[in-house]
DNA sequence: GTGGTCTAGACCACG
DNA sequence: GTGGTCTAGACCACG
């Protein structure tokens, strides 16, 4: 379910917030459906369990899960809702970034090839085509 | 010349970095130009010297500027070439953040119109159209 | 592992990313190997943390190791490659060396026999014959 | 008679020393020859008058050049020896650079034939055939 | 005045 | 425990 790089720059907590997340959005798992206990995840993920309950405590602030002592925890019925509103922020940060692309002299037709080429394809994270 | 947030997550120099580098792109300071000294700098953004510094060296060992002990701080002749090489790495941040939108069912023409926006406008930073 | 010289003209962070770059390139370290963390190496040298940490964020920077905040530093994959690439720059500085030798007399000879002794002795460094 | 890059990362006080010796080395400058005076030179360079007598001093004190108070700065009779002694030295500074090429892979040869080219050529510095 | 190095010591995020 | 950032303040070489 989950895929962690112990030696990545990013955070081993925010891997997986931005893991489900995605699982969120993709549609891999869907409101109430139950995610891995603390304990049982970090021992898959090898991880110190302070680790995931950081994770955990931070997706349940977001309002993506919910924990319910005693019985675990599952993604939140507006979960979906929750993170699309998030995404419109994504898009800010890609005017940014194209601000900065378009002083270095790149063009607008380079970037937007990158836009349609992530929308024309299923490509998997980081695959060439 | 410069303006940072302390409050920010992005650290100090970082911050400096990153705005100087925008405003060689934007050819606000252009190669040869002297740029603040480490203490005027520092009284200025009420910092550290030793933050500046960080900084400073930071941009020295990129080749954006060069510091020459005793005289002062200068851009250098090829910074922006230098930059104009790393902006398209930021391609790939735009791709993964696209990635992003699309499972969050933001469609493919409201990013392009973003881009197009950037492009079209002369938008000054943050300012709404 | 590490020999400083406090009082030395070469900055003592320098030194650190000297030796342990020689320490790389002689195989006495390998990739994937741990190095001492910021604060056990500051006790051990007697040296203020920050120093050590200059010394690994530079060879942060330079590919040379990685730094996982939490983790510690280790030895990065690519380290030799890189180092062999900035070796070629050596041999300028050998024949900037030769063109004051040559000015001071001395004999072409003598310069390819000290360049031959090193190769052909497995010399412990600054070990006499 | 010099030549002065202000920005260069090696002291302009250094680049006096530096030059002078060579031009000693190379016969260009006798002993008993007059040297500019610290006000000349320092009008001449463009450079700050403490910079031209801190290079006096340093090549007062190496016994390259007498400062005779009213009468000025000449090379002394014995700067030629003195400086090949010194010379000897870098062929240490060689054998070190040998050894970390060494460890880098760099064969033998490929140094061998660097000195080679110095001694062959009456190459200008930094002059490629 | 300029930049560069270093120490001492604090505080932070992460695990 | 780990690395990273920052401040305060000292001292240095260079010009």
């Amino acid at each position: 379910m989950f895929r962690i790089d112990p030696l990545s720059r990013t955070p081993i907590y925010e891997q997986i917030t931005e893991q489900l997340e995605d699982l969120v959005m993709s549609g891999a798992v869907s409101p109430g459906d139950p995610i891995p206990s603390v304990r049982s995840l970090s021992l898959q993920l090898k991880t110190n369990p302070n680790t995931i309950q950081k994770a955990y405590s931070e997706l349940d602030s977001r309002g993506i899960i919910s924990s319910v002592p005693g019985k675990g925890c599952y993604i939140r019925s507006d979960a979906r809702q929750i993170l699309s509103v998030c995404a419109r922020k994504k898009i800010d940060e890609i005017s940014e970034l194209c601000r900065k692309l378009k002083l270095a002299g790149i063009s607008e037709e380079e970037i937007i090839t990158a836009v349609k080429d992530v929308f024309n394809n299923n490509d998997v994270k980081g695959e060439k085509k």
